[in-house]
RNA sequence: GUGGCUAUGGUGUAAUGGUAACACAGAGGUUUGUGGUACCUUUGUCACGGGUUCGAUUCCCGUUAGUCACCCCA
């Protein structure tokens, strides 16, 4: 033993010089410089905040946060999706072609910058464009087809933030490149209905299909033709849309034109023969998956690129507000040639991890998330006294090597507070080693529920602690 | 980007033109061998800046942030 501590004494006082070296070292004037910076630090600190729009994610949301992205990983895997990541900052020109000029996300919400040599960049709005990038990019037309993708990550919006829409939020999604069978579609929605509903949320699907860009063609000018003829009974911003975007009129909450639109031609009725046999096999496939859906012919969705089937998910219950919209997505024919690719069939879906967050935790009681965010701790191990202390030190990482995961809080001395931790981080069991244990080699296994407590032999705790688990 | 509302400790809430009360949570303790009870101590320049006032957390203005509706979407 008294060999074992001198060289650790040393080192430890070797250690203490030096920093009081660095500490002495600088003189008045980088003082003076740290006091000012004190006061100013005592006036910021007052102001601390996040940028606008940003948000943290803390214990024990944190922990549901994992849970959520876990279960929407393994349910993509068990579908055959890879993981794919793209960065976060893209050329502004990828999503000005994709997602298309006119559309909101791209006129007022870009995270929009200029790097050093005046390049235009931007931060991702969203990641579809990026995906189909890679596609072209990579050659990954020459992958076996289709070629199933699942990313996750933050995107950023220049939107006015509030509850449920952030400058920086999340998705997750699922990308299908190089099959155009209308089972893709369906099996996308499948993913996503399938991880919403893991995660306890019962989700609707709102579906449309917006068919080809020539079926388009005739109905926009089918349906500005009837607009023009109620234009009078049209908000000023839909007068505006006319022109722009005359899809997104359809969108409108406005109750005049809400009365408008309920009688003008749907674009159901103006797709190809083609177009139309795509759209009723894509429901055909969620009736055989017995997925809920709503045909929503109002539904066009506020990007481009998007043909065929468009949709959105929504909880069940909860009507009254309007950022519930848990996720979306559609096919995107066109967008791979589009960005200099082979013609390429393509869909996806994507899943706002802070709106699915909201949606649970508005389901859940604070005390249930608590109970959900701590970590699960079925074993504690108390120590008592220095050399107790020491011994807990090895006997834990003997223990943490096996596979076995015990709580403790070296720190505290008093057993008292030890068993308080363990009793609040609801421990099953706790593992008590005293200095009559270290002595005797043994340590004192208690119950908590029951308060029985056996003594065994130090080396059987690994048996002792693995019956303890198995019988969870 | 447009309009409305709000801003008190970690959280949820009080009261007041003379510097703040309560509950819960946190930390420490009630003589270092035992938890779920009890008690004590402790945790705030009342978002920031300016104005009115002898005096402002309280009234007014601005900023910032949040929030709701719109816009749009995740």
């Amino acid at each position: 033993m008294a060999v074992k501590k001198e060289p650790a004494k040393k080192s430890v006082g070797k250690i203490n010089k030096n920093q009081i070296k660095v500490k002495t070292a600088p003189k008045k004037e980088v003082r003076k410089e740290i006091s000012a910076d004190d006061e100013q630090a005592k006036k910021t600190a007052a102001n601390l905040n996040l940028v606008r729009g940003m948000r943290d994610i803390i214990p024990p949301q944190g922990e549901i946060w994992r849970r959520i992205v876990r279960n929407a990983e393994s349910i993509a895997s068990a579908y055959g999706f890879q993981y794919i990541e793209t960065p976060i900052v893209e050329a502004l020109s990828l999503f000005v072609r994709s997602v298309g000029r006119g559309t909101d996300v791209v006129d007022k919400e870009m995270y929009a910058f200029e790097d050093r040599d005046g390049g235009k960049l931007c931060l991702r709005p969203e990641a579809t464009a990026s995906v189909a990038r890679a596609y072209v990019m990579h050659g990954l037309q020459t992958l076996p087809q289709p070629v199933k993708v699942w990313y996750e990550g933050p995107m950023f919006r220049y939107d006015r933030p509030q509850a449920g829409r952030y400058r920086e939020f999340h998705q997750f999604g699922c990308e299908t490149l190089g099959d155009k069978s209308p089972v893709v579609d369906a099996e996308l929605i499948c993913v996503a209905y399938n991880l919403l509903n893991d995660l306890g949320l019962k989700t609707i699907v709102h579906i449309n299909s917006i068919g080809t860009a020539e079926d388009r063609e005739q109905y926009v000018v089918e349906l500005s033709g009837y607009l023009r003829t109620k234009r009078a009974y049209l908000c000023e911003e839909c007068k505006k849309r006319m022109s722009k975007n005359t899809l997104r009129v359809l969108d409108c909450k406005n109750e005049q034109c809400r009365s408008v639109i309920v009688e003008a031609p749907q674009i159901i009725d103006w797709l190809s023969e083609e177009s139309k046999n795509f759209f009723m096999k894509v429901l055909e496939y969620l009736d055989e998956l017995a997925i809920p859906y709503v045909l929503t012919s109002t539904l066009v969705r506020g990007l481009d690129y998007y043909t065929h089937t468009v949709f959105e998910f929504y909880p069940e219950d909860a009507e009254e507000k309007s950022q519930n919209a848990l996720g979306g997505g559609g096919r995107y024919d066109a967008l791979v040639e589009l960005l200099g690719g082979q013609s390429t069939p393509a869909a996806g879906f994507s899943i706002g991890l802070e709106r699915v967050l909201s949606a649970m935790t508005e389901r859940t009681d604070k005390k249930e998330m608590a109970v959900a965010g701590k970590p699960k701790v079925a074993i504690f191990f108390a120590q008592l006294g220095e050399q107790a202390r020491r011994r807990s030190l090895f006997l834990i990482e003997e223990l943490r090597r096996d596979g076995i995961v015990v709580q403790h809080n070296l720190a505290k001395s008093s057993l008292k507070a030890q068993m308080e931790i363990a009793n609040r981080d609801n421990a099953t069991h706790t593992l008590i080693l005293g200095q009559k244990e270290v002595q005797d080699g043994t340590i004192i296994l208690r119950n908590m529920e029951s308060g029985i407590q056996e003594i065994i032999d130090q080396k059987k705790i690994r048996q002792n602690a693995r019956r303890l688990l198995e019988t969870q």
